[in-house]
RNA sequence: GUUUCUGUAGCUCAGCAGGAUAGAGCGUUCGCCUCCUAAGCGAAAGGCCGGCGGUUCGAAUCCGCCCAGGAACACCA
């Protein structure tokens, strides 16, 4: 069904065009100015030029158009030549009637279904998750999940740092600390144990110590590369223990981005897409994209438009290894081949941008993408703590994502249980849902691309413009409703009531306002959706929340006498919150039943 | 140095296909619980939208130049 907006703008260009005028000039936005009108169009000032004519009389001969209008209960035009717009509630009761009929609230399917890759999370293998991976965990998951609501085939893909120099480094340690496995007997020919020959606290304690080794003993970080190189060859027993260590790491991970309502459809990493490398590369050689520079084989990126130059793509380093550029060009190919994609998005931080510029072109020049395929950086900025620089321990150190989490859901907890008198296992869950969407809302409703302040002490406060107050206000309708039902009540009605919706609904001005929100969802969801903007969900659900509360506040539901009146409120109350759970479900965070 | 992003209320942020009086939240001040959860509602104070020019009837928004801060700039991911 058309969105809201656009039954507007269709009104005001044949009102337009009916006085002459270009259709086109019927542009309607919400009003800046909710003291004079709810719409505004602009139009009749734009036009003034291509007429030659002032713009008040260009508004006064359109608003003469819509005398006749049902879709407006006034419109007047306005020095110098705005036209101001109320909606008749007639019109606006009939929209919200057919949204409710509809699934998604009348939001269209797309014209064309794309298939969307997303590529977020990134976390390392055998390396805790730390406060660093919560933005993409928390951006990607809800543009996967928007994109997906939106009608499109989504993919969500971890994509693991699982090859290279860090797992070689294990390795190295591990040799060092338990020679004795049987991973390193070279003539061993016979099955490998089940069990894994540690736990992810010991390899989570390995790897820093192996990392630090390397930077202090040459020796040490050759006998790395070297077992680096020979797991990537793949020497049998080493490909084994790095198994076990993937498997060890990818089960821990899994339960962290559980916590965090975060999924995956596709656990892969940048070791799946090795067997695909020598035959990448040599067809790029073979096509003479690939050359060696400096000793390392490189494609040239740089384009005529360029205000900068840009340095070559290293495709495989000096010494034949490959790195990130090749995982991620192999990686790409690999895309195409499965899933012929429409977008790929990569949701990682900002400061790789440089990196995926020279990744995208190479994939486009060497052919590993097909031209049309929408290659898009999603950066985010860094998480800065409440001093404005990136956001670490007391001590320096990074902060474990677990950590952080543990010590909000605390804060919560005691908040909840010195307001309320709740069961401790409620109180302990609903702290659990509350702070996970003081996380996810205080991060989502800033523009991703931008740093933002991660002060845990405003994010616990939930006041204002915060998750837990859209939580707050969805609890407290919840809580109408189930009191309602205690009465005898008939909760779950059918929202086409509201094509013949009660007129005490629309009368006050904070009852319309709530109707004037929820019919801008569709939009809302589009916009989000081309976007790639989260933040305009969390905009969106705030205004509702707010308008919502107006109402809630001079309006007695339960204790209302006319029971039809009642019977429309409760309507009412049941599509706000249906749309508040598509929201926040969106934004990829539950409601509690109390708090 | 080059490129790039950012600069809006004391603080944290929206707004940026140009439009009326630049919006929220926190904090500050003042009201509102005999009434469905006061984690709420209502109101007030608080701004030359970094600066200077330009385009335009009209600029926080578009363009140019400055100033300040961050980031990236070939074999780490």
């Amino acid at each position: 069904m058309e969105k809201f907006i656009v039954k507007l703008e269709n009104e005001m260009k044949k009102a337009f065009e009916a006085a002459g005028y270009d259709g086109s000039l019927g542009r309607v936005t919400v009003s800046n100015r909710p003291d004079l009108c709810e719409y505004q169009c602009n139009g009749a000032m734009a036009g003034a030029k291509l007429f030659h004519k002032a713009p008040i009389m260009i508004a006064e001969d359109v608003v003469k158009q819509l005398g006749e209008s049902k879709v407006f209960s006034s419109a007047e035009a306005v020095a110098p030549g705005f036209i101001n717009l109320k909606v008749s509630e007639a019109f606006l009761t009939e929209y919200a009637g057919e949204m409710f009929a509809n699934d998604k609230f009348g939001l269209e399917a797309p014209e064309k279904q794309q298939t969307i890759v997303i590529d977020y999370g990134g976390p390392n293998v055998a390396k805790p998750l730390h406060v660093g991976h919560l933005r993409p965990a928390i951006i990607g998951e809800s543009i996967k999940r928007i994109s997906r609501y939106a009608g499109h085939k989504v993919i969500g893909d971890v994509h693991l740092g699982d090859w290279g120099m860090p797992m070689g480094q294990i390795i190295t340690e591990l040799k060092e600390k338990k020679p004795e496995l049987v991973y390193f007997d070279e003539s061993y020919t016979g099955e490998y144990p089940e069990e894994p020959p540690f736990t992810i606290s010991e390899l989570e304690e390995i790897y820093p110590v192996a990392s630090g080794k390397c930077k202090k003993d040459e020796d040490y970080k050759k006998r790395a590369l070297q077992n680096t190189k020979e797991l990537q060859e793949g020497r049998r027993g080493y490909r084994e223990l790095w198994k076990q260590i993937l498997k060890v790491s990818v089960t821990d991970l899994k339960k962290n981005y559980e916590k965090l309502d975060v999924s995956f459809d596709l656990w892969m990493g940048e070791s799946d897409v090795d067997d695909m490398i020598p035959e990448m590369v040599d067809k790029m050689k073979a096509d003479g994209f690939a050359y060696l520079s400096e000793g390392a084989l490189v494609v040239d990126i740089a384009e005529e438009s360029d205000k900068k130059e840009y340095p070559p793509c290293i495709v495989l380093k000096s010494d034949g290894a490959s790195n990130y550029e090749t995982t991620d060009l192999a990686t790409i190919k690999y895309r195409e081949n499965e899933f012929n994609p429409d977008a790929i998005l990569y949701v990682v931080d900002k400061r790789q941008e440089l990196h995926f510029i020279q990744v995208f072109r190479t994939a486009k020049k060497c052919g590993l993408a097909k031209p049309e395929t929408s290659l898009e950086f999603i950066g985010f900025g860094t998480m800065n703590g409440s001093d404005g620089t990136p956001f670490k321990t007391r001590d320096g150190g990074v902060l474990r994502l677990e950590y952080l989490l543990g010590q909000i859901e605390d804060q919560m907890y005691e908040k909840i249980s010195e307001n309320k008198d709740i069961p401790e296992d409620e109180a302990k869950k609903t702290a659990d849902i509350t702070a996970l969407a003081a996380i996810k809302y205080g991060d989502l409703s800033n523009q991703a691309s931008k740093d933002y302040v991660f002060d845990v002490d405003r994010f616990t406060a939930f006041e204002g413009d915060t998750g837990p107050y859209l939580l707050y206000t969805m609890v407290r309708i919840k809580s109408i409703l189930s009191r309602y039902k205690e009465q005898g009540g008939d909760v779950n009605r059918d929202m086409r009531g509201f094509g013949e919706v009660h007129p005490a609904l629309l009368c006050g001005v904070p009852g319309k306002n709530v109707f004037r929100d929820m019919a801008g969802f569709s939009q809302m969801i589009d916009e989000a959706f081309t976007e790639r903007a989260p933040h305009k969900v969390c905009a969106f659900a705030y205004r509702l929340a707010n308008d919502f509360n107006s109402f809630y506040h001079d309006t007695k539901i339960l204790a209302e006498p006319d029971e039809s009146k009642k019977a429309a409120y409760i309507n009412l109350l049941n599509a706000v919150l249906e749309m508040f759970e598509c929201c926040i479900g969106l934004l990829g965070f539950n409601a509690p039943e109390r708090m």
